[in-house]
Order: structure tokens, then C-alpha cells, then sequence
RNA sequence: UCCCCUGUAGCUCAGCUGGCAGAGCAAGUGGCUGUUAACCACUGGGUCCGGUGUUCGAGCCACCGCGGGGGAGCCA
């Protein structure tokens, strides 16, 4: 089957006067005494393409009674010849030959205007703001990160695993749950009866997962390089630029790896990301730069070409402690990194993205491998300028005696995790891997600020509509 | 969950010490011009978030509620 052209694809071709068939959404209209000017867009890039109706065309009585209904947001076919633009700001351009207005927008009830809006009226309309110059090229890079994802880990021998979304255990360590059930609580709470959980669907009670990672480490001992990259969801009452209840997660494992692989592969991993996000994205990436984040080029380039700077824990409260007046909570040896010490190593210290290695075994999961210094853990946390962590992973406690040790010292149930213990039961390897926030590595590659604005449909505390 | 800011035209905002509701943009009309964040002129457009109170009089002050934003914590 052969598509027609995206406006992306025209606007590549060598304007000869070819038929071309333009169909998007008009942005403005531009009314001359010679010649009418639509600027049509179908998301397939950030450029529109300029339509010509000329007043003096033979054509003009078939498009004339269209033009009260030619306003932003209407959605066009138009038929006509591509020719070389004799004016400035366009190689190419659309002479009309036909139109046709297949959707209306009327423009006293669109809420899209030929105008800026602020990103907060914007996320009040999040079913028509990708229609903007600013969501349509989140939509497009996000889409290209995806992508570039799946790329990447195959490209190294990395299979993908579906880990579940629904889980019976409680136990993944990383956050709130939301409870899934098929129980009728308004009936039970009505009639004044307990929760019977053993009637639920699953027998007992179940949840959205918050992580895949204790899953795909089974599929790790088995496939040695594996990744997953699915929602995962937190019912915690954050209310933050940078926190989602629904988020995407991406979470490689490697068998026979240890923390220094594990660094490296991060780091590979966000370099390839950026160096993809510069060359296929270029031109949503310079909007960014000009309109969103100035600056994000030449940062984003820096990126790619040094390398990041790594320093233990120790050292980075060392770091912390040599700048201690300038903060509001005072750092030391055992507290966990603030959101302004996160700032100051990575736009202070580094100039850059931070890996910071061996936190304190007290602030950091059970099953992270524990150092022979008896007080750390094998922890690897990258912190990126502008909002800090955006990665946070470890090598993996595989050694069971010291995993069941850590999971008694913690007050958990050894019963809960039998599985998990499993995979150091029979054929246990040293093994490492991280979590990269999807959505948080958008914002640091579109330069957005608020998370709520590189997910299509944002949820949140109170904020479920769409 | 805590702290701070905020809610006025379709959008972004101004509105002084409590005294007739304003601007820019958008929209509509007309003009001009191969325009391109088009330009010029005119016109229309308001439950000042909701409620209660104080006052001769509330957009403005007080209290309660709701919405939005930023910061903190939790983390990715």
C-alpha cells in the first residue's frame, strides 16, 4: 500500500511544480490582496507548509465561500502544484488548485488560538495541546526515545521481557501501591461487612506494579541481558515537577556484571539517547532550544562528547560539606541527598551529569549488594542538572546468606520474598542493573520543566481527567 | 502531606489607600500589502472562582471552601 505524502516528505522533495496532495490542520491564514496564505501542519514535523490561493486564479470561485471557515484548527485537503517559494522563509510552497474543508473549527468555541498559551491552560485541554508547535514535538521526540530504547539494548543483546502490571506481592519495595479489585466495596461498605480478600479476584489482595525489576532479575538468570520498559505506578501524595502516579520505567539486568558495568552501560546508555534525540530530532530539539530551554543544545552536545564525572557518596558529601552554608539542610555522612545537593554536585561541582556510587547501606534498598566496608551498599544513583536523579540502580545482593541477613535486619518476611531468594538458592550470578525514568529523561532531553507536560495524558494526586 | 504564591474578557495580565471594570493578544468588520509571531483602524466581549461576613459602598479587607502554580519530602 502505497501512503500519500506527510508534509514531513514533501517538504523534502525538489519543488518542480509536482501534484501534491497537502492534508492537516490550518494554523493561521495570512489574507493578501494577491494571494491568501494557509499554514497547514500534520504533525509529521515541526514545519508547516505554506498553502497559496491566489486571488487571481482561474480556481477562485470554488474556494472563495470557504474563507470565513478557513480558522485555526480546521482540518484541510488541498490539492495543488509544489513550486519553488519566490518569497523568503520557504524553499517550497503549495499553488491551490482545489480545497476542501473536511472538519470546521469555529473559531469563537476552539480553545487553540493564533497565539502562545501558557503550559497550564494547556494541560487543561490535554486532548487538543498536542495540536501545539510545543506537544506536537514532545509527541515526536518522545516517540523517537521509545525507539531509540529498544535500539539500544538490542543492538548489545539485551532481550525484552513484559513484566507483570498487576502484582500479588507487596513486597517491591519501592513506593505506595494502588490496590486493583473486582470487589464491590460500595456494597460492602453499605452493608457494614469486612473485606473477604480470599473472595477477590486473585484470592488475596493485588496492585499495580511499582517496579519491574524484582521480576526481570528471574529472566536475567536465565537470559543474562534483559530489559523491560513498561508503566509502573506510585500512590504516593507527591505533588512535584517531577513526580507521575503513572510513569514509564525502563529497567535493564545484567547476569555476571558487577556495579562498574553497571555504571557503564548508564552511561553509554544516556549518551546514545542524546547523540539519537541531536541527529533524528534536530529541528524539534532547536525549538526547543529557542522557545523552552535556552541553552539546551550546547548542554545536550556537551553530553555526548565528555564523560560523566563519578564520585562515591563519601566524597560527594565531602563535596557537599566544603559548600555547607549555602544549603538549607546541612549535609553529613549518612543523610540522603537533598534536592539542592543534587543541584550543587551536578551544576556546581560537574557542569554535567554525576554518578554517585556506595551510599550508605541505611538509605538505600534491601537487596542492593552490600561493600566489604560493612557501612555501604554497591548503589549507582545519575544525577542530571535541572531536577537531579534521573537514574537509580545497583549491583544485586546475590550472595544469600547476606540477603537473608539484610531482609531480617530490615523486619521483612523471608516468606514474601521465597522466589526472589530463589534466584540465589540455584545458580546465583552477581548481577547489576538501574531504572531510568522515562519521562524524566524527556525532560532533560526537550529541556520541559514540568513532568505533566512529556506524558500525553498526566496522572497525578486529583488528576485523572482525559 | 507541609510551606509559599495565585484565581479579573477566549488567552496573558494590570487594577494604587475600599469609591463608574482596564490593556495587550485572540475574535469580528473595514483597509493595506507575496504574507510569514503580517501590518493599520474600528467593534463586540465580564457571575472579578464560590460562599459568608465587615462596610454607606468590596475586584480590593476577614473567614471558610474549591481550582491553578512553585518549592520541600518520597523517588524514577
Amino acid at each position: 500500500m502505497d501512503l500519500p505524502l506527510t508534509i514531513r516528505q514533501i517538504l523534502a522533495l525538489e519543488p518542480t511544480g509536482q501534484k501534491v496532495e497537502i492534508r492537516g490542520w490550518l494554523r493561521t491564514k495570512r489574507e493578501t490582496k494577491n494571494a491568501i496564505f494557509l499554514e497547514v501542519n500534520d504533525g509529521s514535523c515541526l514545519r508547516n507548509i505554506q498553502c497559496v490561493l491566489g486571488t487571481e486564479s482561474p480556481q477562485r470561485a470554488s474556494w472563495e465561500n470557504l474563507l470565513p471557515r478557513l480558522t485555526t484548527g480546521a482540518s484541510i485537503i488541498a490539492q495543488g502544484n509544489l513550486v519553488p517559494s519566490p518569497a523568503k522563509g520557504q524553499a517550497a510552497e503549495v499553488a491551490v488548485e482545489s480545497l476542501r474543508i473536511i472538519g470546521d473549527a469555529p473559531a469563537d468555541t476552539y480553545p487553540l488560538q493564533k497565539k502562545a498559551h501558557s503550559m497550564e491552560f494547556l494541560r487543561e485541554i490535554a486532548h487538543l495541546r498536542v495540536r501545539t508547535n510545543t506537544f506536537g514535538a514532545i509527541a515526536r521526540v518522545r516517540n523517537r526515545m521509545a525507539f531509540a530504547i529498544h535500539q539500544f539494548f538490542q543492538e548489545r543483546g539485551f532481550y525484552y521481557v513484559h513484566t507483570p502490571i498487576i502484582t500479588a506481592s507487596d513486597c517491591e519495595g519501592a513506593g505506595a501501591m494502588f490496590q486493583v479489585t473486582t470487589l464491590d466495596l460500595d456494597a460492602l461498605a453499605q452493608a457494614g461487612k469486612p473485606v473477604d480478600y480470599d473472595k477477590d479476584f486473585f484470592g488475596k489482595k493485588a496492585y499495580l506494579t511499582v517496579s519491574g525489576q524484582l521480576n526481570v532479575e528471574t529472566y536475567c538468570q536465565a537470559l543474562s541481558r534483559v530489559y523491560t520498559f513498561g508503566p509502573t505506578f506510585r500512590a504516593e501524595n507527591s505533588n512535584t515537577t517531577r513526580h507521575l502516579a503513572e510513569f514509564w520505567m525502563i529497567e535493564p539486568e545484567m547476569a555476571f556484571a558487577d556495579i562498574r558495568d553497571n555504571i557503564a552501560l548508564a552511561t553509554d546508555f544516556i549518551q546514545y539517547l542524546v547523540a539519537v534525540a541531536l541527529r533524528d530530532c534536530a529541528s524539534d530539539l532547536e525549538f526547543f532550544d529557542q522557545r523552552i530551554q535556552p541553552g539546551l543544545l550546547a548542554s545536550l552536545e556537551k553530553v555526548v562528547s565528555s564523560p560523566f564525572t563519578h564520585m562515591t557518596y563519601t566524597e560527594a558529601v565531602r563535596e557537599l560539606e566544603k559548600a555547607a552554608g549555602s544549603f538549607e539542610f546541612k549535609p553529613f555522612w549518612g543523610c540522603d541527598l537533598q534536592s539542592e545537593h543534587e543541584k550543587y554536585l551536578t551544576e556546581k561541582v560537574a557542569g554535567g551529569p554525576v554518578v554517585v556510587t556506595d551510599y550508605p547501606k541505611e538509605i538505600k534498598a534491601f537487596y542492593m549488594k552490600q561493600n566489604e566496608d560493612g557501612r555501604t551498599v554497591a548503589a549507582m544513583d545519575v544525577l542530571v542538572p535541572r531536577f537531579g536523579e534521573i537514574i537509580g540502580g545497583s549491583e544485586r545482593e546475590w550472595r544469600l546468606d547476606l540477603l537473608e541477613k539484610r531482609i531480617d535486619e530490615l523486619g521483612l518476611s523471608k516468606d514474601a520474598y521465597r522466589w526472589y531468594l530463589d534466584l540465589r538458592r540455584f545458580g546465583s550470578t552477581p548481577h547489576a542493573g538501574f531504572g531510568l525514568g522515562f519521562e524524566r529523561l524527556l525532560l532533560y532531553i526537550t529541556g520541559m520543566t514540568n513532568i505533566r507536560d512529556v506524558i500525553p495524558f498526566p496522572r497525578a494526586p486529583r488528576l485523572a481527567d482525559f
